[in-house]
DNA sequence: TGTACTATTAAACGTTTGTTTAATTTCGTC
DNA sequence: GACGAAATTAAACAAACGTTTAATAGTACA
């Protein structure tokens, strides 16, 4: 591993653990176990060091999520491939999640918060895409796509923000838990699924209700 | 207002605006309109004073949620009557929930971060009961109710979380999203109602499924 | 009016911050 | 083995940080 490549990995822990702003560039330096001179070399300044995390982080993101719409056409598949694909690659960087979330939760007027907010948004529509065409299809009825596209990115993201709560909310103890965790993958995948179609899916009959 | 009000209140403003690390002492003095050694004076130290920035705002929120459980004994109803009070005291203080969200993903071990789950913990007990009881009832079916309730929290927090990436969401002007907005309020609380009620209602019949 | 206490101020404190310097080492190429 | 460029280092830089100081202003009570 290349000397950039330690900074960039220490960068993306550190951030993640202790935020931004509270992580210096003599932490870094002996985190990525490099001269502290090392990072204005490389990168020119701690935040275009940044920037080039995001950079490197999303330019693996922006590639993919082709090949979702074409195969399938039942609306139904469709949304638990996407399901899938989502909540698999939030766990696989759970601390880019938590950085860029904390980043665009700053009232910086930056560039790189529009580019973030963006690049979540092409998510937001692939996903909005899917429904309205199940909509159109009758096999979804009419009702509030925004605001369940918030819960699907909102759920996954409460998951990943916190491990402090999310062990307690799961009544797990509190060193169990870990972003690796296949069996809370699987249970979030197909919790999310069952959600989505009892949400949007048209019921003739109810009980109680 | 005191000098010491004024220092809270600019004190909560700058910290959701440009978290903990972010914000310096003699911004918030500024911010404060006071003299920068008058935040010692008051709180002892910029460390201190965002502890009684936390206490402050919190001991507001440990009174309520009384008297939620006793008179109504329906679930549903039960339910509906806790989004309506959780999603007013969201929108009441949308900074400081940026706030203790951004505190808790860090990883300090710091004893503010357990009194702030804990704090949060008391409201996921407060649904968890109530679902439970729905269960018992034979009103609910047997589901994930751990994960439903972090959609609930989850949703609500990613609204609360960033105004750029929730305008965009819901497709608003950058300009006119704000928590103060009623309309989107009552929005939410139908919604989440709604998505409550799919999920853990027992439905005998249902189309294309 | 004088006294004791609190509130407020401008200035200075020592640290830590991110960044740069200038010297040295490393390494592929001739 | 010598040369030139890139990599690496320890040291120094000014600026900003949170905090404290010592002096002054304000206030309540005798």
């Amino acid at each position: 591993m290349s000397k950039k490549e330690q900074i960039l990995e220490a960068a993306e822990a550190l951030f993640a653990e202790h935020g931004y702003e509270g992580t210096s560039v003599r932490a870094l330096a002996r985190e990525a176990k490099v001269n502290i001179a090392m990072i204005s070399y490389y990168f020119g300044s701690k935040e275009k060091l940044f920037e080039a995390l995001i950079k490197f982080r999303t330019s693996y993101l922006r590639e993919k999520f082709q090949g979702l719409n074409k195969d399938i056409h039942d609306p139904i598949k469709r949304l638990e491939m996407f399901v899938e694909i989502y909540v698999d690659r939030i766990f696989a960087q759970p601390k880019f999640l938590r950085i860029i979330y904390r980043q665009i939760s700053l009232k910086k007027r930056s560039e790189i918060n529009e580019v973030l907010v963006n690049i979540l948004m092409k998510n937001v529509e692939e996903v909005r895409k899917m429904i309205h065409d199940g909509v159109k299809k009758k096999v979804f009825r009419n009702s509030d796509v925004d605001l369940l596209i918030t819960s699907l990115f909102g759920t996954t993201f409460q998951i990943a923000h916190s491990s402090l709560l999310t062990s307690k909310l799961l009544g797990w103890p509190l060193g169990k838990f870990s972003m690796n965790n296949e069996k809370l993958k699987t249970r979030l995948k197909s919790y999310l699924k069952d959600l989505i179609k009892r949400y949007l899916l048209i019921q003739t009959d109810k009980k109680n209700y």
